[in-house]
DNA sequence: GAATATTTGGGAATGAGTGTCATTCGCAAG
DNA sequence: CTTGCGAATGACACTCATTCCCAAATATTC
């Protein structure tokens, strides 16, 4: 993919991870759980990775994370909003940062490869979607939490 | 195993589905397939419930079907693009006739329940989506196929 | 520092989905 | 109507991603 170097909205990435932290530092307080170190290198891991990933993509990256852990913290993380879990339909989930830390995007999935790269959407189009799918919800009683959009086909070296 | 001549409860219907029937069948011929018993009760099933379905309730729907040669029927029609396999990261995966038998659409899915229900977009909307999402594709090599756009929440009865 | 609660990690268990293989079916040619 | 044979079937064993279990480790409270 070709993109600039700089594509985040954020001052520096170091900035930017120490800011995750802390958010997602109090938003595990607020639920009772520990931000702990192993927690900490998963989001780390993700961070960094910049894009989503299976859970042995994450145990390679960082071997010290024992499995069962890995899928323990990986759940409560999911449950606490901070880490979103994308079931694509290949053998492995694929998980990354939860959208109030990554912005608001969609996916390409390679249903050759199972590999899924994120995009973003034109704004206008983005809040065009957005009003369609809130109509539809309200009529038909249903209580939107938020939407996915993802396209199908082979990546670039499939 | 032997289907019974029975009255259908939906006459209106039955040209419908012979119509979706004779569609499969040249489709199977196409790659080599044969339209067998268990295939064609496997799309009745889907095509009477008019929406997406997981395994369990497809052989609850027709006891008569195997759940081994359901999974693989189900396989060999989803690789004939005859229906679709919906991924929603609930323990099993939905299937629906594919958009050619069906009409393009999305779904509600309830974060609940697991359970998906078809909706349709404004036409604007979708070719807008549709121009946006192929701008990002040939920006990135990726070559699509079809896309899928999802609103995630509460169904009314959850 | 003791008491209490949470977290960890290794391995066992679970279960959706797939593979195997002997039997049966569908179809076309005789 | 029969036969031949590759495709399809179904019962069941198997795989393996994910979850469960529990004793040991670590963090928090008193």
């Amino acid at each position: 993919m070709q993109m600039t170097a700089e594509s985040h909205p954020w001052p520096s990435d170091n900035d930017h991870l120490t800011e995750i932290h802390l958010q997602i530092g109090s938003r595990l307080a607020r639920q009772e759980h520990r931000y702990t170190s192993g927690r900490r290198q998963l989001v780390e891991v993700l961070a960094k990775a910049g894009q989503p990933m299976t859970l042995p993509d994450i145990v390679a990256a960082d071997p010290n994370l024992a499995q069962s852990s890995a899928y323990r913290n990986l759940d409560i993380l999911v449950r606490s909003g901070v880490i979103r879990r994308i079931s694509a339909g290949g053998d492995h989930a694929h998980f990354e940062l939860a959208e109030p830390l990554l912005g608001h995007h969609h996916h390409l999935i390679c249903i050759s490869c199972g590999s899924i790269e994120d995009i973003h959407l034109d704004s206008k189009v983005e809040i065009l979607v957005d009003k369609s799918l809130s109509d539809i919800a309200s009529q038909n009683g249903f209580t939107p939490i938020h939407h996915s959009l993802d396209l199908h086909g082979h990546c670039a070296d499939c």
